[in-house]
DNA sequence: GCCAACGTTGGC
DNA sequence: GCCAACGTTGGC
């Protein structure tokens, strides 16, 4: 079993809407970056734990736990015209993007901050708090997810 | 809103 | 295959 954090814009979708989906599930569509796609393609199974993290917001950090839910599928998204997420350049008998479906677990009583994982020593390595990453979907190493699930409430 | 980091595109 | 130009991410 893998770890992951996966990123959203609460403004766009945060955690609480995935917790009011009517089955507290999402496609992850949308991503369009071939990293983040290979995680999600080739090591994602159903069940997987995720830390969901809200970026480009006030206090950035991971705000709560979710879980795979789906095996990967083609992204409907990129043959949609009308989507942002449209891509003339995928062949729909072999598609360029994969995603998964999540499922809320729970939120946390409190964020934990961006500034807070930076601070801690525990978390040197941790690609999260590495300088100019941008992945929006990357693992989490066993001991990093221990070292954060210690703090969270 | 700024801008550093970094991925992608396309000319050559 | 190199690399400049460009677009996007995301913290601040």
């Amino acid at each position: 079993m893998n770890h992951w954090l996966m990123k959203s814009e609460p403004d766009v979708f945060g955690i609480d809407d995935l917790a009011n989906r009517p089955k507290q599930t999402e496609p992850w569509d949308g991503v369009r970056n071939y990293q983040a796609r290979n995680f999600m393609r080739d090591d994602m199974r159903p069940g997987d734990p995720i830390f969901f993290y809200h970026s480009n917001c006030k206090v950035p950090g991971i705000v709560g736990l979710a879980e795979v839910a789906s095996e990967p599928y083609d992204d409907p998204t990129q043959f949609d015209q009308d989507s942002k997420y449209f891509d003339p350049k995928s062949d729909p008998e072999n598609a360029r993007w994969q995603l998964v479906d999540i499922r809320f677990v729970r939120k946390f009583k409190s964020v934990i901050s961006l500034t807070d994982m930076k601070n801690m020593p525990e978390l040197e390595g941790f690609r999260l708090v590495s300088r100019g990453n941008r992945l929006s979907v990357m693992p989490v190493e066993p001991e990093f997810w221990n070292v954060i699930m210690e703090i969270a409430q």
